[in-house]
DNA sequence: ACTATATACAACCAAATGGTTGCATGTCAA
DNA sequence: TTGACATGCAACCATTTGGTTGTATATAGT
């Protein structure tokens, strides 16, 4: 498999963003997680490392099982860029900016 | 191409984050969008489907040329979905979570 | 020691993705 | 009406993605 993933990526994927909700304060063993779905457990197992690259999920070994949790913290690049545009939800004020930036020196 | 595209796809993709970028409160046709890049205008414009597909652009047509514009609002979506993660940036929540969930009943 | 269980990993596959080139069509301007 | 410009669109291509099956290895329980 490939190397690095990026958050944005990582969430593309609806079994991959239905993960971190099963994940979301729980600790739960590849098995586990995977009897959840109907996919094959390594097709489970290689959105589990997608999203750990992507640092969204962490694991540990415990004698013959691995353990997943959720880490929320990469989320936030997301939410940084969300930011960005959330001044534009209604674009009251991206109108007022083009205005401002192109119509000022008119009369 | 294909249909129907979604918010999380549409956001996946760096050049796409790039396009929403460059729309924000501006109107450009797809010549000076392309321009802002090094890949064909054919590629550029297979992007812009898939954000208008998202619903993430609007185009309206002028002329022989073609105006796109950021449509944010459907990146609320994207917002509602990072608020249940939101609890978790530092997992004290989560943690908290656990020990009710789980040993509540203990002693 | 034997068997169940839990995971790891390689090999393979179809479809989607992100890109290209070439050509057709519509429109503006002289 | 004749270019030049802006876009549309089909055909093609390599790589990535999301899935499969099969086999190997490590650990737990009896």
């Amino acid at each position: 498999m490939a190397e690095k993933y990026d958050v944005f990526q990582a969430i593309a994927d609806p079994t991959r963003r239905r993960l971190l909700e099963l994940l979301a304060g729980k600790e739960l063993s590849i098995s586990t997680i995977s009897s959840h779905f109907t996919m094959s457990r390594t097709a489970v197992t290689k959105h589990l490392y997608v999203l750990e690259s992507a640092g969204l999920v962490v694991a540990r070994k415990i004698g013959r099982e691995k353990l997943y949790c959720l880490e929320a913290k990469p989320l936030q690049k997301l939410r940084t860029w969300l930011t960005f545009y959330e001044q534009l939800w209604d674009n009251k004020l991206a109108i007022l900016k083009n205005v401002v930036e192109n119509n000022h020196s008119e009369e």
